[in-house]
DNA sequence: TTGCTTGCAAATGATTTGCACTGCT
DNA sequence: AGCAGTGCAAATCATTTGCAAGCAA
């Protein structure tokens, strides 16, 4: 199967340094995640793509986790949810519905990012612990939740 | 039981104007939170308070949580954590370790947490969205997990 | 007594895993 | 051939829940 995009190539590497294939189950998840463009449950993955099997997602998912080409979020909410790692697509942080768990996708600018990559370093390596990555949720009520 | 200090007296409030009791079983809790201080999983609230049994614990804590006395968190581990919710303690945020899963608390200066609410008001109004709340997660590899 | 609480044991449900089979390489 | 990947069904395990008994107002 041939390598479609930039976006392919660099998975495809990825996981080639991991040992692991890019094969067409593999390539089905990550279309979905980016066909879907933002944090999607497991149910969600399997109906938008149904030739994937449920075990063997969560397998692949948990793997390419491994490799760093999906990121893992897990909220109160009954699945988790998956979507591309942020180093494939852009560093974002996640709007949250406390009312239907739905994830959406925001920014912030540099120079607020920057102020808070550098509290955060400030703040870890006061306990001699090493930062390696940060989560911002915000928590809302949704405009579909608020109407009913 | 008599209420021994102010904090007591807020968590009996809330817990009355949500119908329920102050009884032994969540002082024992909201004790252990308490003295441990930081955010906890469920067997090491157990473990700490050996009065306290599994199914009261967790159906303890889910209610004070609706009743806005501990905050459930929740990350990649496999237990959640739970504290004191905010209200009756300090605004603060998360320090995960990769690793062991433990969890720490830090907060940020006025200035920047200002500039960071008003931020995520304004995010989320974009989406029409009501935000509630929010959690800065910093993902470390701490000091101990370092070392070995 | 009425109804919130509790403890125990059983149920739930997302996720993981064993195993035999398929298909790259 | 050799080994990673897959699908199915069964196992796990944190968390939830049903139920009968306890206790406060």
């Amino acid at each position: 199967m041939a390598l479609t995009t930039e976006l392919d190539r660099v998975i495809a590497d990825r996981l080639e340094q991991h040992d692991m294939r890019y094969t067409s189950g593999r390539r089905a998840i990550v279309a979905a995640l980016r066909a879907i463009g933002g944090p999607v449950t497991l149910p969600e993955l399997l109906t938008f793509s149904g030739e994937v099997t449920q075990s063997s997602a969560y397998r692949n998912l948990a793997l390419m986790q491994e490799a760093g080409v999906v990121r893992r979020l897990v909220h109160g909410a009954d699945h988790a949810h998956f979507e591309l790692a942020e180093e494939l697509t852009e560093h974002h942080h996640h709007l949250i519905c406390e009312t239907c768990g739905t994830v959406e996708d925001f920014t912030l600018d540099d120079e607020l990012e920057r102020a808070l990559d550098d509290a955060f370093v400030r703040v870890a390596q006061a306990t001699g612990a090493t930062p390696t990555s940060h989560l911002i949720d915000v928590f809302v009520v949704c405009s579909n939740c608020t109407a009913s």
